[in-house]
DNA sequence: GGATTGACGATAGACGAATATCGTTTATCA
DNA sequence: TGATAAACGATATTCGTCTATCGTCAATCC
């Protein structure tokens, strides 16, 4: 124990020095919140200087940071992949990943039959469906 | 163009040298072609070293690579983890995680309709099932 | 058996992602 | 408005993975 200031047990708020409202982080929020789809730290770094010229890489991942430990944003790892981050509290869903722009979109629905799939023996707890192809801007389609 | 030696076209063995056969390469690709679930390069080593004592990091690499360039080796890739390889050739199939063990077991089947879970406008041409729970041997269960 | 050279092990270096550090800026509140 | 310290940007450092280098070893062929 280094410094014994509120005797908290909350372990997901644990005596963490109160938060302050900059332009930086309601930018980076922002970002995240708004975008339909996870992205990453290089993505948000681009889109938030945008709005905040100047701002840091550092920031990005002190912000994205604390507002995983908020719970409101969860992470989305690709295979072979750097980290993405997506707004929290959607409904159970899965992603489509595009092989021209590299972008990664929210698939609703979940394929049936998945409960099945694991052998006798194997006790199932989670599953995550990554599809792969060309998404609507980039095959030349309109929508 | 840096050399010119032999004019072949052919892109999977394009002039290489004659390759060897040594006993930590055949060490390697037995280790590989006979575990049953894909492993990583440090798996790799430490499973090949008690065969052939004194096997390197780098010869791993260099053999792992070399298969897969011979199509012999698929790369398996989990979300956030390091790459593993398996066996080329089985037949399609998805791969379930162990969080006790952390290992990688093969999965036969497919989940149906996943070919309906692209809206409209996605192009889909490949997916990715990744299960996970724990295995057999890790919930105390004999088979 | 001896020459040739592919393959080896050890390890330094490259690389991308993430973290730690530190002096400066600025949100917050008395 | 002024004091306090949270948050900032810049950047050095760390970390894990992978590659390049190099002197030595040994598979292959004559």
């Amino acid at each position: 124990m280094t410094d014994g200031k509120a005797p908290s047990d909350d372990t997901s708020s644990r005596d963490r020095p109160r938060s302050r409202r900059t332009r930086q982080r309601s930018v980076i929020q922002r970002v995240l919140l708004e975008a339909n789809r996870p992205l990453g730290t290089q993505e948000i770094l681009e889109a938030a200087q945008a709005k905040a010229p100047g701002l840091g890489i550092a920031t990005v991942y002190r912000t994205v940071h604390r507002m995983v430990e908020e719970g409101r944003l969860v992470l989305v790892e690709m295979p072979g992949e750097a980290p993405r981050y997506e707004a929290s509290g959607k409904e159970h869903h899965h992603h489509f990943r595009c092989r021209e722009c590299d972008d990664v979109f929210e698939i609703q629905g979940c394929p049936p039959g998945l409960g099945n799939l694991a052998p006798k023996g194997f006790r199932l707890e989670d599953h995550q469906v990554v599809l792969y192809g060309v998404c609507p801007p980039c095959t030349g389609m309109p929508g």
